[in-house]
DNA sequence: AGCACGCCGACT
DNA sequence: GTCGGCGTGCTC
C-alpha cells in the first residue's frame, strides 16, 4: 500500500498507545476504508522500531497534513478489531488510571487485555471452529496418514471443534489447512446469540433481619446513580446475603453485576453461593484460569452474554455493555493492590469506575479499611453496618494469655494446652493461627551466638525439616544446608529460637497423639487440591486441631470450630510501618470469625508478652470501630494517610549506596521544584534494606492536596525515569502505597 | 522495555 | 586480528 502524503487520495491519522515504557503516544497512518472502520479502543498492528507490536487506538485525528507531524510517520499494518474492544468507560478508566498511578499508558492498556488479545488474536477466536463439509463419497487418503488421522478425529466432533482442541489432540493446523483446500473440512464461526438472557431466581432468598433489609433498601434507592456504599459487618452478619438481593434486583433490570474478591476468596463455597442463588450466565477471572479459559470468560463479560462476573483485582478492567452494580467484597483485603509493575489499587480503580458508569458500589468487609472509614466519615460514602450475627451463631468471646506468666511448650502456653485439651474432650474443633511457617526462624550456635542468615538478603534463614533439613530465605528463596559446624567458632552444637508452624505441629501431635492435627500453609498446600481436600477433612471429622498461618484466615469457614488460638500477637505489632496496628487488628479479628458460627460460642484465645498494648486492648474492650476511630485520630494528629496523600518512590540497586545517593538527588530536584507544597522524608533505607542481593531506599512524598501532589509527579516522574543513570537501578513509583516505615 | 549502534578487553 | 562487554539513544 502506497502511503505517501503528497498524493491525491486523503491519508488518515490516528493516535496508538503502544505497550512499551514510555509516556507518550505514537501516531500512525491508515487509508481512507481504514479509518472508516477503525475505532478508539480498538487494536491495531503496528511497526515499531523493528518489531511488531498490538497498540490500542486511542484519538482518530482525521486527515493527514504532512506539516502536522515532525514525524515521519508509519503505517499501521492491520487493524485487528473492527469495534472497540474496550468500551468507552473503561477507555477513561484505563487513561485515568495511567494519569493517576503515573504508569505508561500502553502497559496500562496491556494489564486490562488477556493475553490472547494482547498478542493480536481475534477476539471472537473462539468461535471459531472446524467441522467437515459433507461428502457423497467417503473420502480416500493415500499416502497422507496425518490427512486421514485429521479426519478422523473431525468426524467424532459433528458440530465442529475449535483448532486449540484439535491441536491438543494432536491435529496440526497445518493438516487442517491442507484438507481445507481439498474442501473435506471449513473453518467456520459459530453465531453467538448477543440477546442477554432474562435471569432468574434458582432459589428462595433468606428472610432478612432488619438491619438487613436496610441496606438492601438504601443501595437500592441508587440502583441507578453512583453512590457507594461501605457494609461493615462481623463475618456471619450476612453480608453475602444483602449482596445476592440488591444483585436479583440489578440482574432483573438487565444489568450486568461485577463481583470483586481477593485472591484467596475465590473458593468454590463461595461460587457455589451465587450459582445456586441465580439461573444466570456467570463468568469467573482469577489467575488459575488458562489463557483460552480467560479470554472465553472476558469476551463473555465484554459481549455482554455474562450476567455476573465474578474476579480477582484485574477483573476490574473488564468492558461490561451492560454493568450497573460493583461489589467489591473483603475491601481491606492487601492483594487488591497490584504489588509490582502497574502498581493499582482495585478498590480504588472500582470506585472511580463506578463514578464514570453511574451505578452504585458496595466495599463490604468485617474490618474496613481506615481509608474506608475515613471517606464514610466525610461523607463520600454511605456507612451501612450489620451488628448481628444472622441466624443462632454467638460472637466469639476474646481472652488474653499473659506469655509472661507461663511455661511454653514450642511456643504454646500451659493454659492454652488446657484449654484445648477441654474443647477436644467435646468433641470440638480448635484453630491454631501462626502466621509463620517452617520449623523456626532462627539457627544459632550454642556456643558463641553465631546465626544463619541469609548472604543477599538482611534475614535469618527459617529452619526446615521437610521434605529434608535445610535453611530456607523466606524473602529471597535461597536455600542452603543446614551447618554442622560453626563458622565462626568451630563448636558443633546448635539451636534454634522462635516456632514456626511445622514444630508447632510436632508438638501438638505429641500432647494429643489420637487428634488429626492438620497444617494448613504455603508448605502443605502447593499440590494442587490439597487444600480442598484438606477442608474435606476438617468437615467430616469430629475433635481435631486446624493449624497453619495467614491462609486460615480466609475464604474458608469452619462450622464445628469453637477455639481460636493466635501463637503470637506481638509479631505484628514490632512492625515499623504504621499501617501494622491495623494489619494485625485485621487479622485478629479474621481469624476469630473462623470461631463459633455453629450453635457453640466461641473462644478466641491471644498469646501475648504486652497483655496491655493500647491498641489490642481498644480493640478487644471497645471493637474495631472504635480501634478504627483512635487510630484514624493518631493519623490526623500525625498528618499521615489517609489525611494526606501520598506517593512512595522504590529504588533498588546493586550498588551499596547508589539507591540513597540517586533518590537524595531527585528529592533535591523535587524539592526545588515544589517547595513547601510536598513534604519529603529520606532517603531511608527500605526495611529490609538488602533483599535478593539489591540495596533497596526509599523516598515517601506527601502532600495535603492530592491535585498538587499529582501535578508535580506529572512532570517530575518522567524526568525522574528519562535520567542517565551512573549503576544499574531499578525504579518504581507507589502511589497510595500499602506500606511504608 | 527491547534493540541497535558503538567503542574498549581477552580469546580461537 | 575478532567476539562481546554494556553505555547511550531511539522508537510515531
Amino acid at each position: 500500500m502506497s502511503m505517501h502524503p503528497e498524493t491525491h487520495t486523503p491519508v488518515y491519522r490516528i493516535r496508538v498507545a503502544v505497550p512499551v515504557k514510555l509516556f507518550q503516544c505514537f501516531d500512525y497512518l491508515l487509508d481512507e476504508s481504514q479509518y472508516q472502520c477503525v475505532q478508539v479502543g480498538a487494536r491495531v498492528r503496528i511497526p515499531f522500531a523493528n518489531r511488531k507490536m498490538v497498540g490500542i487506538v486511542t484519538e482518530c485525528l482525521g486527515v493527514f497534513k504532512a506539516e502536522d507531524s515532525e514525524f515521519q510517520l508509519r503505517a499501521i499494518d492491520k487493524l485487528l478489531d473492527e469495534t472497540a474492544i474496550i468500551e468507552p468507560n473503561v477507555f477513561k478508566l484505563l487513561t485515568w488510571a495511567s494519569q493517576y498511578y503515573h504508569f505508561p499508558i500502553g502497559e496500562v492498556f496491556e494489564a486490562a487485555l488477556p493475553a490472547l488479545l494482547r498478542q493480536g488474536k481475534p477476539l471472537d477466536l473462539l468461535t471459531y471452529a472446524w467441522r467437515i463439509v459433507p461428502q457423497e463419497n467417503e473420502p480416500i487418503f493415500r499416502q497422507a496418514v496425518r490427512q486421514k488421522e485429521a479426519y478422523q478425529i473431525l468426524k467424532l466432533h459433528p458440530k465442529g471443534a475449535p483448532e486449540s482442541i484439535l491441536n491438543m489432540a494432536g491435529v496440526e493446523t497445518a493438516v487442517l489447512r491442507k484438507l481445507a483446500e481439498k474442501g473435506l473440512v471449513e473453518l467456520y464461526q459459530e453465531q453467538i446469540d448477543f440477546r442477554p438472557q432474562p435471569v432468574h431466581l434458582a432459589q428462595m432468598p433468606l428472610n432478612p433481619n432488619a438491619e438487613q433489609q436496610h441496606a438492601i433498601q438504601q443501595i437500592l434507592k441508587a440502583k441507578k446513580q453512583y453512590q457507594a456504599f461501605l457494609l461493615d459487618g462481623l463475618t456471619g452478619s450476612g453480608k453475602t446475603e444483602v449482596y445476592l438481593q440488591v444483585m436479583a434486583e440489578i440482574l432483573k433490570q438487565g444489568k450486568q453485576v461485577l463481583v470483586l474478591v481477593p485472591e484467596i476468596g475465590l473458593t468454590p463455597q463461595t461460587i457455589h453461593r451465587f450459582k445456586a442463588r441465580f439461573q444466570a450466565h456467570i463468568v469467573l477471572l482469577h489467575s488459575g484460569l488458562t489463557e483460552t479459559q480467560r479470554l472465553k470468560a472476558w469476551h463473555a463479560a465484554q459481549n455482554g452474554q455474562a450476567d455476573i462476573i465474578i474476579g480477582t483485582r484485574s477483573a476490574i478492567f473488564t468492558s461490561l455493555p451492560r454493568l450497573g452494580l460493583i461489589i467489591l467484597d473483603e475491601e481491606h483485603d492487601l492483594s487488591f493492590k497490584q504489588q509490582d509493575h502497574f502498581r493499582y489499587h482495585a478498590r480504588d480503580v472500582a470506585l472511580k469506575r463506578a463514578h464514570l458508569q453511574q451505578c452504585p458500589i458496595i466495599l463490604g468487609s468485617a474490618t474496613p479499611s481506615l481509608e474506608a472509614f475515613a471517606l464514610a466519615k466525610a461523607g463520600k460514602m454511605t456507612h451501612l453496618q450489620l451488628k448481628q450475627r444472622a441466624g443462632t451463631a454467638l460472637l466469639p468471646q476474646m481472652h488474653f494469655i499473659d506469655l509472661k506468666l507461663h511455661k511454653k511448650h514450642s511456643g504454646i502456653s500451659e493454659p492454652l494446652i488446657e484449654k484445648i485439651r477441654e474443647a477436644l474432650a467435646k468433641q470440638e474443633q480448635v484453630l491454631v493461627f501462626l502466621n509463620r511457617r517452617g520449623y523456626a526462624p532462627v539457627y544459632l550456635c550454642e556456643s558463641c551466638g553465631w546465626q544463619a542468615d541469609c548472604s543477599r538478603c538482611d534475614a535469618h534463614f527459617t529452619v526446615h525439616h521437610q521434605p529434608y533439613s535445610h535453611l530456607h530465605c523466606h524473602h529471597c528463596g535461597l536455600i542452603q544446608a543446614i551447618p554442622t559446624q560453626c563458622p565462626e567458632c568451630q563448636h558443633t552444637s546448635f539451636t534454634t529460637l522462635g516456632v514456626g508452624t511445622a514444630q508447632v505441629e510436632d508438638t501438638l501431635k505429641q500432647l494429643f497423639p489420637n487428634i488429626p492435627v492438620l497444617r494448613v500453609d504455603r508448605d502443605t498446600t502447593q499440590k494442587v487440591g490439597r487444600w480442598e481436600s484438606i477442608y474435606e477433612q476438617v468437615m467430616q471429622s469430629k475433635a481435631a486441631i486446624l493449624l497453619g498461618t495467614q491462609m486460615l484466615a480466609k475464604g474458608h469457614h469452619f462450622p464445628y470450630v469453637t477455639l481460636v488460638a493466635i501463637l503470637d500477637v506481638d509479631a505484628g505489632l514490632l512492625s515499623v510501618d504504621i499501617r501494622a496496628p491495623e494489619r494485625t487488628a485485621q487479622l485478629i479479628l479474621q481469624v476469630a470469625g473462623r470461631a463459633g458460627r455453629g450453635e457453640h460460642k466461641g473462644h478466641v484465645y491471644l498469646q501475648t508478652y504486652r497483655p496491655d498494648h493500647p491498641m489490642l486492648n481498644t480493640l478487644l474492650k471497645s471493637g474495631y470501630a472504635a480501634f478504627a476511630e483512635q487510630t484514624l485520630s493518631e493519623r490526623q494528629a500525625a498528618l499521615l494517610p489517609p489525611y494526606r496523600y501520598s506517593a512512595l518512590i522504590r529504588a533498588e540497586s546493586r550498588d551499596l549506596d547508589y539507591s540513597q545517593e540517586f533518590l537524595s538527588f531527585i528529592a533535591q530536584q523535587l524539592q526545588q521544584h515544589s517547595k513547601t507544597d510536598i513534604e519529603i522524608w529520606g532517603p531511608i533505607p527500605a526495611p529490609m534494606e538488602k533483599r535478593a542481593g539489591f540495596i533497596r531506599a526509599h523516598l515517601v512524598l506527601l502532600c495535603a492536596d492530592r491535585a498538587k501532589l499529582h501535578y508535580y509527579l506529572n512532570d517530575w516522574w518522567p524526568y525522574v525515569v528519562g535520567l542517565p543513570r551512573k549503576h544499574q537501578l531499578r525504579l518504581s513509583l507507589d502511589v497510595d502505597p500499602q506500606e511504608f516505615s
